[in-house]
DNA sequence: GGTTTTTGTAACAATTTGAAGCATTCTGCG
DNA sequence: CGCAGAATGCTTCAAATTGTTACAAAAACC
């Protein structure tokens, strides 16, 4: 399904729990939230309805139980949407798309521009525009898999990262056996972005782990 | 069902074609529309598109019909929701209840009638009078499908929009395989309003993904 | 009916990306 | 220290994706 979606061009995270949404509703920008009702721990109308309290955020809810109860239940609880499993991937598209589609008519939302910029070392990343600039603000052109795993290096910064989370949070999939794609794209953006690329200051690797973004990162 | 509908406080009004339907919607300040699918003349189908055309208004459609190529049809056409007949009433009811806590702001709106302009980088994109303007008032002509493209692209600033969803907001329909016509207009759209049609700064590339308005945008 | 504009298809160019494979660095060990 | 083995760095190259041009079909306009 994850896959599914990102090939209709939404981004994904996926997560096994109740503790494991919260960090990512703290850690990503989410816009919409699919949601079983069978899970380990809370289940999904307990969590449902907590993300209620503070959030507006779309959810939509999967089923295997047809029973009418539980899909009155989902829906008094606040969520926008349910599905009953098993159901056809096309579907459930549709569905997010008539949520989203509905979703522009109330809000006026063109006024908001977070246009989020961080800065580390001699460089400020653009997370809106994904331009990188210098200190005398001279572009330096990323391409979509570089910006992208800047964007996931800064944002765990100070954190090691390994090739499979790394694989996963740019590219969506779990990586194969001796994927060294990382490895490559790693290289790439040290020539870009490190003054000496033998010695990277910023891009740090840890041996046996993964990588890791070293420097300071303010949010401007 | 009106009168389950109406012990629950909501005013029914209920018609038995297109014709009468059109008429009630002119007459009457109607907030959301339950739509059958298997009508006599114009099917549900059909009259959802056409009340999309002019109007925001949140519609339900209920189908006998449990095949999903019909759900998917009815909710790609605009529709909000669907139920399968036979359904239980309060099913119904909360579903009805769903789609105005989501609206919430307001009720059916006319959609054309902003003439709200945007501005962004060097431009002033006038959404009414559908004008492009650059900052000495020069007018650059834009086709139907370029503006639409455009809008589309400003109206989801900063967020990556896949082909597939382009072409399901310019034209309406699901994208086939090997579609390449956004691109071009991409091409097109990039060559009247980049300064270097090579490095765009407004309309970027996200391989992988689509294509992504990146300027800021502030309303006028 | 004829003309102009718009739009999509086909074809080719440019760019991005990852696999293969070798070079280099690191680690543990004798 | 030197060495083998493993991990990482990086070059080369082909495949995939995207950009763009030319042209024809379709639509709009007179």
């Amino acid at each position: 399904m994850k896959k599914f979606l990102m090939q209709h061009g939404y981004r994904m995270t996926t997560v096994s729990d109740g503790t494991e949404m919260r960090k990512a509703l703290r850690d990503w920008k989410i816009d919409l939230l699919i949601l079983d009702i069978m899970l380990p721990g809370e289940d999904g109308f307990a969590l449902c309805r907590d993300v209620r309290r503070t959030s507006k955020i779309p959810i939509i809810m999967l089923t295997a139980v047809g029973e009418d109860t539980d899909r009155i239940l989902g829906l008094e609880l606040g969520a926008d949407d349910y599905l009953t499993k098993p159901f056809n991937p096309r579907e459930l598209l549709a569905r997010i798309r008539a949520i989203f589609r509905r979703a522009e008519t109330g809000t006026s939302e063109i006024v908001e521009n977070s246009s989020e910029k961080v800065r580390f070392g001699n460089w400020v990343l653009n997370l809106g525009s994904r331009e990188l600039r210098d200190d005398d603000d001279v572009v330096v052109h990323l391409s979509t898999g570089e910006f992208s795993l800047l964007r996931a290096l800064v944002k765990h910064n100070k954190r090691p990262l390994s090739r499979d989370q790394l694989v996963d949070i740019v590219r969506g999939q779990s990586s194969i056996p001796f994927d060294r794609s990382i490895d490559i794209q790693i290289s790439r953006l040290r020539r870009k972005i490190e003054k000496d690329a033998k010695n990277p200051k910023l891009i740090k690797t840890v041996r046996g782990i993964g990588y890791q973004f070293c420097a300071d990162v303010a949010t401007v």
